[in-house]
DNA sequence: ACTAGGAACTTA
DNA sequence: AAGTTCCTAGTA
């Protein structure tokens, strides 16, 4: 009898097996319906075997295979076994994750077949005049397809009663229904005309390359097989143009296009542009906004080779692209791409890997690569690809400046100089843009008389001061409360917000400028459906002066009539106990810098910082990334840490402190009684060290070899599965972004 | 003797 | 993960 092995959604590194009847078709990769425990489940079958070591009697049959889709090719399979490996994180699990929910479910998913309407031969024979006058979308319909096919969506572009009367045109029998056949490549490619200019450079549409953006583009089409590029250009050097022009490349050779983004947000936007310059392209876009629905008939479309560019965030690299021939990852540096929960995986990282797997070249683009990659690049195992200028001319870098917030007088957080540029910006009616890193009012609320600041009772961090609804808030765990009237220690009623928040600033800026309009974009302003693109159209129609935002404003579109840039101290990152910290600020700052005037209007960026001759803002100044990434390249090498050592994290939390603490001593000795070439390092408290009323500890392993820490990892994950865990919850976290 | 609650075990 | 069985301390 054959067995076959199947992944199942159970915390459990093992496979199952069951029998399956000799009249059962059954191929790797496809879904099937399964016993088990006295329920049926879904599971993906992995690999025949001859012999298993379970007794006959407990083997149970498959219930059913399901044939409604394709099986999942066996490229993909063993990228989700490389990712169940390396990550340490159950197979089974591993390869459920990477399905959309509804092709989890039991029940066979019902295939919308791509269904195009035609002229039946009585459609054809039929003359329009003689419809009823009053028929005016039947008619209009059949006029329609006397040229072409149509979709039922194309149709109801025609008239929102189209369904209607399509369906009485299907009843008389004028209009039938055919499967459509994919489009012919000949007219998959951009219609705009391709020329060359005077250097024999490709033009698709109106848009010219620069030397060096050619250079970049050849390299990557010159790759045989797999290469990592490290696509460096500053911002506005016209990386995304590079995109269109190896798309158009890989698409003449009927391939696939896999482009990865850092965040949903932007993926709208994203796929409007990417369509309008593929017009004839099949495009889907895959990530967790979309509706179930949707997200199962475009990983669809990507399974069966239809959508030629598929556009999505880091869950998209588990797609299944039969012809995929190159990766593009935007943003390489962004932090999104490293999932924080279940299957703790990089997209770049599992895009790389993929890329080798099948043998096509891979693209990270990023004006501020993450350490990882320029590393990677300085040693040759990436080929760096440089842009230094920015594409659109008249255009200039922003002048960065920093003000020594020591020497200037503040006004609630604000130095006159950046009052000044702000005041200057209104007069000439273009838009500035404040970055602060915290919402809120004020990241505390203290009392002046005791010194007592508003904690968080579940968390070990402060209750934010939200002056709107008059609440303290704890962003750690949501916990709310009214903000008290009187001190609760020593009930003295002088309590002072401390610090400043978007909220404050947005009330400070609007006190000194009273005729300026103002938008606050943060989380909380955000917070409804709809709200932050509606946001971005008024910024876009001018209809705001001044921008007060988080990290959500650096990402995302241009604001063309945007031309100062103000950051409140960002000095917390400076010296940080996070290494990482620095890192991520200069990429954020070259970020948002990066919004002061992109188009024909020069950009300043003022910076406020008590450390104005600190590396990291020398090296914004001068526009200058390399110098940065080497002064942190060789701070982390001295101090021993990535890109110079591979680590895994081990964190606990629970109800008990002690709880959390005597798993990861136990996890720690058997680390030790394994005498492997890892450095393991103590128990210690969480960044966080309580949150949400439990206690955090973690202990860190690394090592110089990545396959020594992964052997290591092999032999310990095991043991912590076996350690008695309790209520504790625990982590393994390969690769950690974040402490 | 009986039961509630929790740890331990199993899933093919 | 989640359902089942086993174990134990605490009642009647």
């Amino acid at each position: 009898m054959p067995i076959i092995r199947v992944a199942l959604d159970v915390p459990l590194s093992t496979l199952f097996d069951y029998v399956v009847s000799e009249e059962m078709r059954l191929e790797i990769g496809q879904r099937v319906v399964v016993p088990f425990r006295r329920k049926q489940a879904l599971g993906v079958a992995m690999e025949w075997v001859q012999e298993t070591a379970l007794a006959v009697d407990r083997i149970k049959p498959v219930t059913q295979v399901l044939d409604d889709v394709p099986p999942l090719p066996q490229e993909l399979l063993a990228l989700l076994r490389f990712c169940s490996d390396y990550y340490h994180y159950p197979l089974g699990m591993t390869v459920l994750a990477a399905l959309p929910t509804r092709l989890r479910a039991v029940e066979p998913i019902t295939v919308k077949q791509a269904l195009d309407y035609t002229l039946s031969a009585a459609g054809r024979a039929l003359d329009i005049a003689t419809l009823p006058k009053r028929r005016v979308v039947q008619q209009r319909i059949l006029q329609a397809l006397r040229l072409a096919p149509l979709s039922g969506a194309q149709m109801r572009t025609l008239s929102p009663s189209a369904p209607a009367a399509l369906k009485s045109l299907l009843e008389a029998g004028w209009v039938e229904c055919v499967a459509r056949k994919a489009g012919p490549l000949s007219n998959s490619l951009p219609q705009a005309g391709e020329r060359t200019n005077e250097k024999g450079n490709l033009l698709l549409g109106a848009h010219a390359l620069t030397d060096e953006q050619q250079q970049a583009v050849d390299a990557v089409t010159q790759q045989k097989g797999y290469g990592c590029f490290l696509l460096h250009g500053i911002t506005g050097s016209g990386k995304t143009e590079i995109y269109v022009h190896l798309m158009h490349e890989m698409l003449q050779r009927s391939g696939q296009i896999l482009l990865l983004v850092p965040e949903i947000n932007l993926t709208p936007q994203l796929e409007n542009y990417f369509r309008s310059r593929f017009p004839d392209v099949d495009l889907v876009s895959l990530h967790s906004g979309l509706a179930d629905g949707e997200r199962a008939q475009n990983w669809l479309k990507a399974q069966s080779g239809d959508a030629r560019i598929v556009l999505g965030t880091r869950l998209s690299v588990f797609a299944p692209l039969p012809k995929l021939s190159l990766i593009l990852v935007d943003e390489e540096h962004d932090p999104s791409f490293k999932q924080q929960d279940g299957l703790r995986y990089s997209a770049r990282d599992v895009a790389i890997f993929r890329a080798n797997q099948r043998g096509v070249p891979i693209v990270l683009g990023s004006a501020t690569p993450s350490l990882e990659s320029w590393f990677n690049a300085q040693s040759g195992r990436y080929k760096l690809l440089k842009l230094t200028q920015r594409a659109v001319q008249p255009a200039t870098l922003p002048v960065v400046r920093c003000m020594d917030i020591t020497k200037l007088p503040l006004q609630d957080g604000l130095s006159e100089p950046l009052l000044t540029a702000i005041e200057t910006r209104l007069q000439r009616k273009e838009q500035s843009l404040i970055f602060i890193n915290r919402r809120g009012y004020a990241p505390v609320l203290m009392c002046t008389s005791c010194g007592w600041l508003s904690e968080c009772k579940h968390c070990a961090g402060k209750l934010v001061l939200h002056q709107k609804d008059r609440s303290l808030r704890c962003h750690h765990c949501g916990a709310q409360q009214r903000v008290p009237n009187a001190c609760p220690t020593c009930g003295d009623a002088d309590l002072k917000p401390v610090g400043i928040g978007t909220q404050r600033l947005e009330e400070t800026l609007q006190t000194r400028f009273p005729n300026a309009r103002i938008l606050r974009v943060d989380r909380d302003s955000t917070r409804n459906k709809g709200a932050w693109s509606a946001m971005r159209k008024q910024i876009h129609d001018g209809e705001a002066d001044i921008l007060i935002g988080t990290q959500m404003l650096a990402k995302g579109h241009d604001f063309p009539n945007l031309t100062l840039v103000g950051v409140i101290s960002p000095d917390g990152a400076l010296y940080s106990a996070d290494f990482r910290a620095s890192e991520k600020l200069f990429a954020q700052l070259t970020q948002v810098g990066g919004r002061a005037g992109r188009a024909d209007k020069a950009g300043e960026v003022i910076m406020q910082t008590a450390f104005p001759n600190h590396p990291l803002f020398q090296a914004l100044r001068a526009h200058n990334y390399e110098i940065w990434a080497q002064t942190l390249l060789a701070e982390r090498q001295m101090a021993g840490f990535p890109p110079f050592v591979y680590q895994a994290l081990l964190s606990a939390e629970g109800k008990q402190e002690s709880d959390a603490y005597n798993f990861l001593k136990q996890a720690r000795s058997a680390a030790m009684e394994l005498h492997m070439p890892v450095e393991v390092y103590g128990v210690v408290p969480a960044a966080m060290p309580k949150r949400a009323n439990h206690h955090r500890a973690q202990l860190l392993v690394q090592s110089d070899k990545r396959k020594a820490l992964g052997e290591f990892l092999r032999a310990w994950k095991p043991i912590l599965d076996a350690l008695p865990a309790g209520k504790l919850r625990w982590v393994l976290d390969v690769d950690p972004m974040e402490f």
